[in-house]
DNA sequence: TTCGCTATTCGGCGTTGCTAAGTACTGGTA
DNA sequence: TACCAGTACTTAGCAACGCCGAATAGCGAA
């Protein structure tokens, strides 16, 4: 794993952070170290960041500058009822697409 | 659909396409239309064909070129054993990341 | 001859994730 | 005091991938 967990994330990562935002607001740190916890060892700081960025320009999120104790401000993102619509649909093409790769890997149709 | 899936499919179509030649070999334009009859309507074909080469390019495919009856000759690919091995480590990959996303579908833990 | 289907190639584009470096604020330690 | 580690975010440049559009080529039918 390494070069090829990173292209399947291209468009994926995208719905695991909107995901994590539906259960309850987070900040960019925080997500990072959440997805760590959850196995993805890998993924880049700055890619979080740059994601929510998009997220914030599409209008999928609210934010809020939250003072932190022990840092910079952190910008807590929430998912607002765009974004909740945005996260359906990403689950009904990721479902689309589960089930064919499901199909193959039992001996493809 | 449209965009969503385009850019999940970075990463995965080159799995789908090597599960595909792992039942048994095939050549372009064919693979092309398996893929349309399995609902991946909007698949672009260069796409496909560039996917081909890549795969030639790195040793995963063994190629041999097949005359047809209606058009120009055909580029048959088959997998061959290092093919074979990559196509499993991708599975291991793509569990990987189906299991945290079913995780995160219900609740997220 | 022209049209349509088969079959492949090529150049340029936009999106995405990664790398690497930098900024900024806090608290602890030598 | 000076420095470092941890927290928190930003930015610029890069590589890979899939898409788009056009071109090439062979064949059979209208």
């Amino acid at each position: 794993m390494g070069k090829l967990v990173t292209e399947m994330l291209k468009g994926t990562l995208e719905g695991i952070v909107l995901a994590i935002l539906s259960i309850r607001p987070a900040y960019g740190y925080e997500i990072t170290a959440r997805l760590r916890d959850q196995g993805f060892a890998d993924i880049a700081e700055g890619t979080i960041y740059a994601l929510l960025v998009r997220f914030e320009r599409r209008g999928l999120v609210d934010v809020t500058k939250v003072p932190s104790e022990k840092g910079p401000p952190r910008k807590v993102y929430s998912l607002n009822a765009h974004g909740r619509e945005y996260l359906e649909e990403f689950w009904r093409t990721w479902s689309f697409l589960a089930e064919r790769l499901e199909q193959l890997r039992k001996g493809g149709n």
